[in-house]
DNA sequence: TACATGACTATCC
DNA sequence: GGGATAGCCATGT
């Protein structure tokens, strides 16, 4: 059962464009609540894998975090890859430059 | 209704 | 600079 929460927070994540990635802490920003672990727990939750781009969701510090898919944080790192996110010892590369906000 | 848990973050040694 | 601890809101049991 989606809550309004859950449908919130994976709007926001379809905003996130191509080879870039945000931080668990935007989103609940965007989201104007602080509670960013809800945040993960929601993108973790996600029924809509191919839709909402979860894995362009990163920890604040530029570390990968985690991942529920595929063959879990090595997916999530191959699918950053491939839209130009470098990454390296599960960590970003150049996180800044990568790194969008919601504004 | 109350308790425990989590794809996290910020702070304190 | 690195590891450990407390705080946080929403969800599921």
């Amino acid at each position: 059962m989606a809550t309004i929460f859950q449908q919130s927070v994976w709007e926001a994540l379809e905003q996130i464009p191509r080879g870039k990635v945000t931080s668990y802490a935007a989103i609940a920003r965007y989201l104007d609540t602080g509670a960013v672990r809800a945040v993960g727990s929601a993108v973790g939750k996600n029924p809509n894998a191919p839709e909402v781009p979860c894995h362009r969701v990163v920890r604040s510090d530029g570390r990968i975090g985690q991942y529920s898919g595929g063959e879990g944080v090595p997916t999530k790192v191959r699918l950053l890859s491939e839209e130009g996110v470098v990454t390296r010892e599960g960590k970003i590369v150049d996180f800044e430059k990568v790194y969008w906000d919601f504004g």
